[in-house]
DNA sequence: CGCTTAAGTGGTCATTGTCAACATCGCCAA
DNA sequence: TTGGCGATGTTGACAATGACCACTTAAGCG
């Protein structure tokens, strides 16, 4: 095999972007299995190369699911960023945020689980810088929303308020975090109302748990399985 | 040796109670490693037998770790309820209960992502039984905080009421939820602030984000990873 | 043309999950 | 008492896996 030249395919190598294959590979079997306990070997032989190929782009299968997981933040942030685009006001942003947000790990529920799961729990080690960035961008979507006033009244950056974002950012993401991870759990449900669940949520937290309790949507169920039925 | 003396223990038979010795040696691994990667066989040479002595009591891995995450919602309920005696008003007990609910998850990282992880994201089978009653019993905990008005004004458990407290249930659960995975996770901190933590954003939520945003204590950083050090 | 070096190949090793055949013990029925 | 039975634990074996190694190939460059 000379050249083997796909039409626009960038392959200066043997394999060519053997890299993106593999990491493709784990997408696809990741979302196949929706398990991250897939073999390295598998990934070669979907890619068509020997079982030591990929050792020479990854050290590791951590270093390997690493870059899969940034790969799902760099997902999330493209999705939110334009499920923002739509929307003219800074409320109306921030629930397309939510909506998609929780969208993007019920979909992908062991993606999601990978990007924020403790596959590097042991060592305590500092995550992969590729993870931090995309992180950084989704952080930056929610404190722009809520300082142009996602929360009621804008917020301007200034030093003083700062405190105030970043208290609101963690509210809410937590919030949407922790409702996305039990939806992905089947502990709540059931998954298809996402987006009812995920607007009364929001909802019910922007006003004020113990001011007024906005109610569920009829059929969702709260607990381990649905109760009856 | 004709009955096994029950003074240093009970071992009627050839080891013993094997089944808890390997639950409680993969409870300690997790807490050691902070990682489900063990080895059955690493358990069975903690337990001082052989390799697969543990296949006589768990068909399987996943078994195994069923059974020590339903040992990690035990420790949970346990610790909530204990965490509810002292507390007099019913706000009082959700903020104790969301503090010990953090708590649990903060100071037993694996733990807490094998009772809510993916280890069983394959199949989408069902839970183990055991986890369900636990999960259960917390759910009943929240409940019984919420109509007795933890969230301003009782909310008799009448049918009327009962989408309401399970709105109120999940959005609380959420948040918790999430904000003790942002901290596993690393993702917000520093881990020792857990109590200002949990305590800010419970009350910035029931008060409405809306409304008024209480600022998070002081020391606390919102995103990957502390932003200068 | 020959050199350097990244990309891919084949082989090897310890470890792991799982299976099947045996051994051992308490218990119960004959 | 005895013999068998089932639960418990043991031994040996197997394929698959992660990781490492030395080797080969071919691209790019002077």
């Amino acid at each position: 095999m000379s050249k083997a030249n796909v039409t626009a395919g960038e392959r200066p190598y043997h394999h060519g972007d053997l890299q993106r294959a593999i990491v493709n590979a784990a997408l696809e079997v990741l979302s196949e299995t929706q398990s991250t306990e897939f073999s390295l070997r598998e990934l070669a032989r979907r890619a068509g190369v020997t079982h030591n190929a990929p050792y020479k782009h990854f050290a590791d299968k951590r270093e390997l699911l690493a870059a899969v997981s940034a790969v799902g933040f760099d997902l999330l942030a493209k999705r939110l960023t334009n499920a923002m685009q739509g929307q003219t006001s800074p409320r109306a942003r921030l629930f397309a945020i939510a909506r998609d947000y929780v969208r993007h790990g019920v979909e992908n529920p062991a993606l999601y689980r990978l990007m924020f799961g403790g596959y590097l729990t042991g060592p305590g080690d500092a995550r992969p810088a590729i993870e931090i960035v995309a992180a950084e961008k989704t952080k930056a979507l929610l404190a722009d929303a809520i300082a142009q006033g996602a929360l009621g009244r804008p917020l301007p950056k200034t030093p003083r308020n700062e405190r105030k974002i970043a208290a609101g950012i963690l509210i809410f993401w937590s919030l949407m975090h922790g409702l996305t991870l039990l939806l992905v759990d089947g502990l709540v449900g059931p998954s298809r109302k996402t987006d009812e669940l995920s607007e009364s949520v929001l909802q019910g937290m922007l006003e004020g748990l113990a001011k007024r309790i906005s109610a569920l949507p009829a059929g969702v169920w709260v607990g381990p399985r649905e109760p009856a039925k």
